[in-house]
DNA sequence: TAAAATTCTTAAGATTATCTTAAGGCAGCC
DNA sequence: GGCTGCCTTAAGATAATCTTAAGAATTTTA
């Protein structure tokens, strides 16, 4: 699921934008804001999507794209200007496989790199696309299917709900979970009220088992009026 | 919150399963065992998810599958049995959003269910893709959603208020904000009084975090008799 | 240039969010 | 029924944040 994107955008401001819409969806991001820089990352990352703008400040989009398609097969989605008509054909023939005109709604580009690795994925590995059954970072293995959790190759012996708060946190690693989301996607929505301290209870105790602490946590990070984060 | 579902299976007893289930969270359910039947009740009926089982008596789900989505863009979770061959389950991932195999819980049908119709709604409501969560612009980074802040690459640990206030003026930039309108936007029109120093001092923490100093700053401005204000 | 107005800075007390602890409730098991 | 383990609730403790106020600094006005 998680997989690899390359922005390259001149706009800083621009990129910065992609990448945050894209981390939110897990994505982890390679930004850069010209061409010389990104193709170098692209010899040494493991990348599976590329976002290119087509005006860079030291060589076009649709040469990037064309030296990308020399070596490497994934998916290539151009940003051009709304007013580039002619070039659109011109990128797209080049091998990219979508395109996005500028201005563009964040949500719509992620939209269109699902899509992208979605059909990719399929034409280049036999493996569904299926929901995480085991999530393992940091020492920390979560096991979806017998709620085994081991730190540091130590079993964690957790309640269902300890197991399912750490895995809602775990999988969402990298952003915040609010304490009602968290409640929501645990318990489920129709017993959320807002008025109780169950969540963080639970927290503590994970944090009891895990060896954190609130102050110093290495795992489970308190975000002041948002909710709770594990670092990616 | 309630939704129509789609679901079909041509196992009657499977199908009748899911619709308990659904029904007991208040979904209203339309039911049918072959492909045939499901896609004219698509036309009729405003349908906000479908269940799909793969193995049906005269077109196949994945058929059902792709003439939805030639018409629909509503989210699709597939059924399918276990062993089920490698491509064909594959296959299943062209326009399908999610999918289970058989036996499954239905507990975590219904979770799916709620999953995908959560994430479709965030994604199709026409008036919240209008509110912009996330502000990038000269190095600065702003996420609404978890409260993040990044100053050109390194996080700033902003409290509520803090965040709240650089929101306001990031939001509003190029124009002044006075100190009034910010008060109100953040705190709420209702706890305004014409003489509190409040905002002003949260000012100065936020440049202190940002690096910046009153008479030089880099990002928000004071103007003398007006308010603040973030350059363009 | 002096006075007035506005903004800045600082620190301390008030407030609010989060943490911690412990006790009671409920379900499953012997 | 009694035991065990888990979940929830509540209440006090702690920590983070917010507000206030007062004096300093700055800009404007006269």
């Amino acid at each position: 699921m998680a997989a690899n994107i390359l922005v390259v955008d001149d706009e800083q401001s621009i990129a910065d934008l992609i990448e945050v819409y894209l981390k939110n969806e897990n994505y982890d991001v390679y930004k850069f804001y010209n061409g010389w820089d990104a193709l170098q990352c692209i010899e040494n990352q493991n990348i599976d999507l590329a976002i290119l703008d087509v005006m860079l400040p030291d060589i076009d989009g649709f040469s990037v794209c064309q030296k990308i398609r020399e070596r490497h097969n994934f998916p290539i989605i151009m940003l051009t200007a709304k007013d580039e008509e002619i070039d659109k054909i011109t990128g797209l023939t080049l091998g990219a496989d979508d395109y996005v005109t500028k201005p563009f709604q964040p949500l719509e580009l992620v939209a269109r790199v699902k899509a992208q690795l979605r059909r990719f994925t399929r034409y280049n590995s036999p493996e569904p696309l299926r929901e995480e059954k085991v999530i393992a970072f940091a020492g920390l293995v979560l096991n979806k299917d017998t709620h085994e959790c081991t730190l540091n190759e130590k079993p964690l012996s957790l309640t269902p709900t300890e197991f399912s708060i750490l895995w809602v946190l775990a999988s969402n690693r990298g952003r915040v979970v609010s304490s009602e989301e968290l409640f929501r996607e645990v318990w489920g929505d129709k017993y959320y009220t807002n008025s109780n301290n169950t969540v963080m209870v639970h927290i503590r105790h994970l944090r009891e088992k895990m060896g954190d602490n609130a102050e110093h946590p290495k795992y489970i990070k308190t975000v002041w009026g948002v909710g709770y984060k594990i670092e990616k």
